[in-house]
DNA sequence: GTGAATGCAAACTCTTTGCATGACT
DNA sequence: AGTCATGCAAAGAGTTTGCATTCAC
């Protein structure tokens, strides 16, 4: 299944899932969940609003951070937090399948891996602790490709 | 070495960069150092402020900021965010051993582990990346034992 | 004496909340 | 009608900065 397969999936089990909470599929936070699906990775509330904005879709701040809020308590957005000041959001794999970031300390772009060996090491932690252990966060810090090109 | 020789080798060799590097021992800013020297987990600017009220010794928050920041500059001090709305700071071992951060979800407390198993697992992951990897956190997000505990 | 360090208060940024307006069932 | 949702503006919280004063060398 291709990404606009899985930007389908989670699209319409987001929506169910809003619907099924009694909520209403407004115009403005319908806009904010399509477009958290068309992207490939993390954005910022603020960047969320300008690329609404772009699209002449125009969503207040509030409304904007309350949809993420929502559907990050529902368990359909991740939030992230990198050490910047600010928080990024992205939809979240209904399957629990999930990745983690790569952030470039020079441009502040910010990626995503996948690595099975990684989880797996944080599943066998996560029996040896007496913590009962719900989620975890890994972030990379960095040079990407294109800031660790040679200045000449 | 126990603790209070890793204390020691913290607090001379962070004393002795920033003498290095120009920077005066002042009152302030070595009773900050004094106090991440004396920490077994980590500590948030509020929490640093009031602890150094308690010993009598006020310093000023910006004072604090600035040690802070100073000393992340040099790499003596990590940085650490959570996803709580406010850093969290401890010294840095200069032989960069490195432990992670697991957090409770309901109490907030902040403990910490070490995991060799997830430190070669993140090695190995670098190499395979294009990315210059130049660092790494992971934090755990669950129940700590105490909250965990039945309610009866 | 000179440059660094401090502390206060004001400024800033991201995020949340109060409240009146507007939309959907 | 009765909710839920929106948007603006104001409030909050953590952090940073401007600036005059104090301190260390």
């Amino acid at each position: 299944m291709g990404r606009n397969g899985l930007e389908q999936d989670w699209l319409s089990s987001t929506q169910q899932r809003l619907e099924g909470a009694g909520h209403r599929p407004s115009g403005p936070r319908s806009a904010v969940i399509e477009l958290l699906a068309r992207q490939t990775c993390c954005l910022t509330a603020r960047e969320i609003t300008d690329l609404l904005r772009e699209d002449g879709r125009d969503v207040g701040t509030a409304t904007v951070y309350r949809a993420l809020e929502l559907l990050h308590s529902l368990g359909a957005v991740q939030r992230l937090d990198t050490g910047e000041r600010f928080a990024r959001y992205e939809a979240a794999d209904p399957s629990g399948e999930h990745h983690h970031h790569l952030l470039c300390a020079r441009c502040g772009r910010v990626s995503q891996f996948e690595d099975e060996r990684l989880e797996r090491a944080i599943a066998g932690l996560a029996d040896r602790l007496s913590y009962r252990v719900e989620g975890h966060d890994v972030v990379l810090r960095g040079t990407c490709p294109g800031c660790a090109e040679p200045i000449a």
